[in-house]
DNA sequence: GGTAGGATGAGAACGCGTTCTCATCGAGCC
DNA sequence: GGCTCGATGAGAACGCGTTCTCATCCTACC
């Protein structure tokens, strides 16, 4: 009966949608505590008190902290990813397309200091079962210059390495301003003469 | 009496050194427990003991796992730019001096994979008390990349920038290598790249 | 020569990431 | 309906970075 399986699908949707639930109470939670108080906050016994979900709960999805702050991180980077290609940048050159779109980047990550920090800390950590996480938010930012570098156009093998270069330039900087060494000035600053230097 | 005064000098001097050479034998005893085991092997107590110094005392001069591994690693960054600045590259361009100084280092680190990934992830971490050393080791691997570009002559503003997004991509393939993202092939050829794109 | 003070040794104690144990609950199967 | 099995909850337990306590010793000062 059509019913039946449409109950039972619904009932297995249901459990799934849980799960899907207490995964995303959980992503939101880190973040809020990482907002609260940076990455020393984001303390996995309070993620689970606070997502309403036990530890070994949070620890079955999320086998360590640094992967469960590189899921937010993912997420935050899909989410910056897909506003940008939204409403692209209309400057004239790739370098001042590239410019903007980093300047935007930026002005959305220091809108949360401590969240950002606490990402980019996660970025940086040396968790070895994070490399594919890690892989795909690197892969969210390369494309994020890429589709600002070249307007929709092909890739040249030349402008890869410039991409590539610019991604490195990127990730140094955060790294730099989640660690204290220079404020959110500098490090728009220093992107912008990047992207200047390599693309005019 | 000057015996007196030598003595009591001798002494002073004797604890001194005593010091010094307790710091030295902790940072030792880091470098051979990252070289055994990476930066997990690091461990605080097998530090302390196998520098035969009591936990107390290893905390005392270092006040953390991170600034201990980065007080191994200026050493290292001082050591490996002194030796760069012994012998020069001679190539012609700066882009391939640049290339050259790059290749050596890199050969330098790999050599001991597990402790160039230790001291490069105390490099990230985000221990806020190691601002100062961080930013001492920074200025090591800029000086090295600065020497190479302009061989003993002035540096231009437009210089400066490059330097600086060389070092940034430097510090991001370290990052990567450490990580396990990328291999040490990969990171040579991304520098060798980036000199060449930045400075042709 | 005696004494205050800082450095060291030895080790317990604490915090937090991580793992483990066990009880419970709900969904699919007979 | 009874059963099995995977997911969850609750919380103890473990490992390691870090801090704290207290005894001891050595140097500087009087």
């Amino acid at each position: 009966m059509s019913a039946t399986t449409s109950g039972a699908t619904r009932r297995t949707g249901t459990r799934a949608l849980e799960t899907a639930a207490r995964k995303a109470r959980l992503l939101a939670a880190a973040t809020e505590l990482a907002r609260e108080g940076g990455y020393d906050a984001v303390q996995m016994r309070d993620v689970a008190a606070r997502a309403e979900v036990a530890l070994g709960t949070l620890y079955r999805h999320y086998s360590s902290k640094d992967q469960l702050l590189l899921a937010a991180m993912l997420d935050q980077t899909e989410v910056l990813r897909a506003r940008i290609d939204q409403r692209p940048p209309r400057a004239g050159t790739p370098a001042e397309r590239v410019s903007e779109v980093l300047r935007r980047a930026c002005r959305a990550l220091e809108r949360e200091p401590r969240v950002t920090a606490a990402l980019v800390s996660a970025m940086f950590s040396s968790d070895p079962d994070a490399i594919d996480v890690k892989r795909a938010v690197g892969d969210q930012l390369r494309g994020i210059i890429e589709t600002a570098v070249d307007g929709g156009g092909d890739a040249d093998v030349e402008v890869e390495a410039v991409v590539e270069v610019l991604g490195s330039v990127w990730l140094s900087a955060m790294a730099f301003w989640a660690g204290g060494l220079t404020d959110a000035a500098t490090m728009a600053q220093r992107l912008d003469r990047a992207a200047h230097l390599l693309l005019d």
